[in-house]
DNA sequence: TGCATATATAAGAATATACTTATATACTAA
DNA sequence: TTAGTATATAAGTATATTCTTATATATGCA
């Protein structure tokens, strides 16, 4: 049950990365499974670019990975990564993001993803 | 035993406080107690204006308190916090810092805040 | 009162961050 | 092959962040 500290640096640095209401909610919509860039896109009404960045970010971190579907690219948290308590523990504090995905679902724009 | 959630706003606020070497270090070092500025300008060995600067981001966000004793002004944690539970988290999965204070109390430099 | 110490604040500079728009890449399907 | 869709990257800009140096404030003590 013990778990392994994570070096000052390292922690910093995640904290950093989920200190940014954007990238924290992404991490909070994955909770439950997959998104692909465009549901970000929606949820988060923002640029495709800018999403993308902030993937880049996570991605470069270890903090998410990705899977490549037809032409959609699906991100999932990475809980394999050796600063996923952090992750873990923050995703205990707030509050779910599922509903945001479920108003998608209702507006039929997760069609792009099935 | 159930958390109360934070706000993802709020959270993502704390974590950006927490996401920098030297607050999230500052931190550490409050786990067991308190701090005055000159201790954490020696083990943090950064200048005197810079540390009160980042004391002041994490007083203004409510996650220390101060209170003077004389010419000292010593820090602690804010357990009363309604984002406490961001930080208790985060202390519980990086190492202790108190070493840091055991060195510089071999050294008799924290003979200042007696 | 006057000086020393501890801390805070102000102002400015260097750097980092998070957007924007434009364009490139990868895949699908006609 | 060509067009369309999804995503990534590049370049530029506005703003935020974190230092630095200089100065202000508060306390203790001779």
């Amino acid at each position: 049950m013990e778990k392994t500290l994570i070096e000052i640096d390292k922690a910093a640095a995640v904290l950093k990365l989920l200190g940014d209401k954007t990238r924290l909610t992404m991490i909070g919509l994955l909770k439950d499974g997959e998104c692909c860039v465009c549901e970000f896109v929606e949820v988060l009404q923002m640029s495709q670019p800018s999403i993308s960045q902030h993937l880049r970010k996570l991605r470069d971190n270890g903090l998410v990975k990705e899977r490549r579907s037809g032409q959609w690219i699906f991100y999932s948290l990475n809980r394999e990564s050796d600063t996923f308590s952090i992750v873990e523990s923050v995703l205990e504090l707030i509050p779910e993001q599922m509903d945001k995905l479920k108003e998608l679902e209702n507006k039929g724009l997760r069609i792009c993803c099935d």
